[in-house]
DNA sequence: TATGTCATCTGGTATAGACAACTATACTTA
DNA sequence: TAAGTATAGTTGTCTATACCAGATGACATA
């Protein structure tokens, strides 16, 4: 349903109706949408405010559109674009399964030298160390701990962004990140990693590091963030270009 | 300058207009870019057919918006090193290394059923199968498996592309790749991963499987090939930008 | 000096309507 | 039967307008 009293923009309501409709198997892949004016009538809207809406889904790879036929539901094969700078919240419900936390700890520290300098700050500057256990259909999937300086996200408790961090970020704080620098290794599971993903020790994971900017003319770094997957249930999925 | 009497649309004239005075330095990065009302009244049309065309830019990584401050030439560090898809052989040369290969077993074998659907074509039909171990700087880095139709590559003999089959695709078939889906994760060596790498048998490694598609309008898959890297020699490193 | 307010920029969202270009179907005509 | 035509439905493009919300600097006020 789209309220439009709600703050959240109608296009941005219609949007996440149809995604939920595409998730739930009410639409399946080739499906026929229904066409532009009918949303429009539908919920009272101009046309242009769906046009945004399905621009949208488009852009996402979700349903492409075809002149003087309408607009279908894209092949799951196409469905999303895998290469992406995503929260795990996010990567996890592109996969849809339903994602969860548990926090280990959440700390200010004084960030060491080189943390200082891959977040371009001072060492005497304190940053926000947050360690959790990320869940996905309640099964221990990774182990993050995430690194933000305080002088940028300030004070902030844990309530406030226990879903997505990105989400915080973007719609509390109403940061814009651009784009992130990532690393993917093998390595195997020390005790703490084994211990909290439930796994045996020596293990094979992967482990994830990134490094997030800002979009701004600084390219401010927003986040050091280092993840630890299990591999029996985590692969990296990406769709690549050639130039 | 923009035509509306030209059956090209509008915001695509302008968009390219955006673009030319961005790759001739007349916009250079970081500069603020003329306001979408400006725009608009410049070339007398609408302020929502400006927005189409600076979307697309948006989209393009080339611009980015501030809300109340304009829009931006995006740096030219969003532009390039998308992570794009590329062979053994560049990457290491990317990496600084030198690339060479050693032969394991070079077969024309029928498709099994999963690798035929992945490459598209019949199970009857022949595949080559190329398995070489892959070395940087005469250190064995990964052992690598590429299958790839036999009625696309046709007749071919391991000379000719001894060096990087990317540049065999490309340069001696003239084929265009477009892009690649690709998926890592972390598993333990094998016997006969660990024997031809040069590592113990469970030492953590990284396996990369991708299916490489042509640039045409059948996406025709060109090559399967799976890669098992050693943990120690390799990461994957990418650059992902947020949407 | 410091603070707050206001005017005026900016992009973000949304409307209602128009015509063009394309597709599919039903119908007419040679 | 086969080919052309009308028509109704779709997305694509474009206009002119309106108001909202964030940013900024000028200016008045405490």
């Amino acid at each position: 349903m789209i309220n439009k009293q709600s703050h959240i923009p109608i296009y941005y309501q219609l949007e996440e109706e149809i995604k939920s409709m595409i998730h739930t198997k009410q639409l399946k892949a080739g499906d026929l949408l229904p066409s532009e004016r009918e949303y429009a009538e539908k919920y009272a809207i101009s046309r242009m405010t769906v046009r945004q809406a399905i621009n949208n889904l488009v852009k996402e790879g979700l349903v492409y559109r075809e002149k003087g036929k309408g607009t279908f539901v894209a092949d799951k094969k196409f469905e999303q674009d895998l290469s992406g700078l995503t929260s795990f919240s996010e990567d996890m419900r592109n996969r849809g399964l339903s994602p969860s936390n548990k926090l280990i700890s959440f700390d200010f520290i004084k960030a060491d030298e080189q943390l200082a300098s891959t977040l371009s700050i001072s060492p005497t500057d304190l940053v926000c160390k947050i360690k959790r256990i990320r869940l996905a259909d309640n099964e221990p999937v990774a182990l993050e701990t995430i690194y933000t300086p305080k002088t940028i996200v300030g004070e902030m408790n844990y309530q406030e962004f226990s879903h997505s961090f990105y989400d915080y970020l973007e719609k509390k704080l109403h940061f814009k990140i651009g784009f992130g620098y990532q690393t993917i290794e093998a390595s195997l599971a020390s005790d703490e990693e084994a211990t909290h993903l439930k796994i045996k020790k020596d293990s094979p994971v992967l482990v994830m590091e990134r490094t997030s900017f800002l979009q701004n003319e600084e390219q401010t770094p927003i986040e050091f963030v280092t993840s630890t997957y299990r591999a029996d249930k985590y692969k990296f999925k990406m769709k690549m270009k050639r130039d």
